[in-house]
DNA sequence: CGAATCTTTGAACTGAGTCAATTAAAGTGG
DNA sequence: CCACTTTAATTGACTCAGTTCAAAGATTCG
């Protein structure tokens, strides 16, 4: 499977049911009826709004090639960076509800994506049902991300939110067959800061710590991971209690602090704190 | 259109497609057809679990009646409140991404659900095309939700947080037909913390200033409105610039703190903060 | 009525926000 | 291609909102 180019679908501006099943991992259910589907396609350069917050929701955009993030501007003005999108996911999702777009989508690079009008999906859907599982399956992992994304947000460190949000962006570049080891933030630190909800001075600071910690390497938009297994371990530190051990606890009352991270990293033992937090613990 | 009881739904333990539309809000596109399409209810009992987290998704349960909050619990055990349910809501969309749920739902209180299964379910929307727009309703809906909670624990203080979060619960309730004023919360104050990324201690404290501010009364879980407009106004306020307004400024630099919520509570004018917060002003 | 849970309140500590100032990078125009 | 402007990123110092820890009420439930 050509991860680069979609056969014929670049040089003519359009691809088929089939492409939009590769690119969101559902490969498996290409066939020759899929293939009859055509879809135009539609170049976006840095920038540019693929959707606009309130304008009526007409169409879904399966991207082909780069990235984009999901604005939302409140009435005061306000910007929040809902999420980043890039292959595999969608745009537009968020108007089914009331038929309006809830945000921009812009692009944070050149990129491509597939004009689907909802309207002739869904007929499309009717001949090809692995075109309606594919509708489902982009709204499931729509939510499933946001999930994930209230997970960054919730009640961890900064450090920790960062981490979390590096490996959660590697593992979806990984998952398109790229690299699990380097990438390159299209976005910038403050895209990152609203969309994890801190100062974008603490996403510039929890990169450093975490590269002075051997985690990572920073060289100013491209990271390296350089110690994936260490990075996985300081993601799920919290402030609060690990799991209430079944056998009751004994521990010390230590707060998993900078300096204990870093300890994380060296010796790769350490008992986090176990006050209470505010994530309960399991029962 | 009935609120407490749907016909002959709750004495035969089904309803039809015809209540499922209306719970949902699409009324209007109740027909015959949708009347003949029938869905076992279940009733629910406090605590008990719809969805188990990791279980395979075969069915969506459309809420009738009661409160639900659908938990995350995470390899480490940490707990995290995804969201809370009620009738208009759908449990078990983010099954639809990979075919496990991903998350427990609870019932808050004694409930009940219809429950779809989702293959017959698609079924029924081929031939019932109102059924087919509702599940792509009830997808959009939850995103948008997902993306409210965002906005609510995105760069706020506490208090906001708090204000943000009863606002949408309370005119959630009024979607239903319930009162704008009055509710009670279904769910500890533990959970809303969770929810909302703060300490549980934190929820405690700030439903009490927003009460000394004279926003609202707390009677245990009983929650009244007493100033809407003034809450309104009050979960605009961040902790960064309002807007850039559009002939440049030149107010004083002050953050908005706890004093000048209260003031806001008398005078209703207050120039918040206006430093640069992490949450972009609109350019 | 007692056990368990939930909620509130207090006190102290600290992580991260704010403000400020410097450096680096990316555009722009001549 | 190089000055010049503008935007992005880093770093430091200071302050406070919110977490943590502790402990006392209030409710609920068996």
């Amino acid at each position: 499977m050509d991860t680069r180019m979609d056969g014929a679908a670049m040089q003519s501006a359009r691809c088929t049911g089939s492409d939009l099943l590769r690119w969101m991992g559902m490969a498996h259910e290409v066939g020759p009826r899929s293939d009859q589907i055509v879809f135009p396609m539609r170049r976006v350069r840095v920038g540019t709004l693929v959707t606009h917050e309130g304008a009526p929701f007409e169409s879904l955009y399966f991207i082909s090639a780069g990235t984009f993030k999901s604005v939302h501007t409140d009435p005061d003005g306000y910007e929040l960076v809902q999420g980043f999108l890039a292959r595999g996911d969608v745009i537009g999702l968020d108007g089914l509800s009331d038929g309006v777009y809830g945000g921009d989508a812009v692009a944070l690079e050149d990129a491509t994506v597939a004009i689907a009008a909802f309207r002739e999906l869904l007929n499309a859907a009717r001949q090809v049902p692995a075109l309606e599982q594919l509708i489902f399956l982009a709204s499931g992992r729509e939510i499933r991300r946001k999930n994930m994304t209230l997970e960054v947000m919730a009640a961890v460190g900064a450090e920790v939110r960062l981490a979390r949000f590096l490996l959660q962006l590697i593992a979806r570049q990984a998952e398109q067959g790229y690299s699990a080891r380097r990438m390159v933030l299209r976005m910038s630190r403050r895209d990152i800061a609203s969309h994890l909800g801190i100062a974008h001075e603490t996403v510039s600071r929890s990169l450093t710590a975490l590269a002075d910690w051997g985690y990572i390497d920073v060289q100013h938009r491209e990271i390296e991971i350089l110690d994936a297994e260490g990075l996985e371990r300081f993601k799920r530190v919290t402030r609060g209690p690990a799991i209430k051990p079944p056998g009751g606890r004994g521990g010390a009352t230590r707060r998993a602090r900078a300096q204990d991270m870093a300890r994380l990293a060296d010796d790769g033992e350490v008992h986090h704190g176990n006050g209470y937090g505010h994530l309960s613990p399991g029962v």
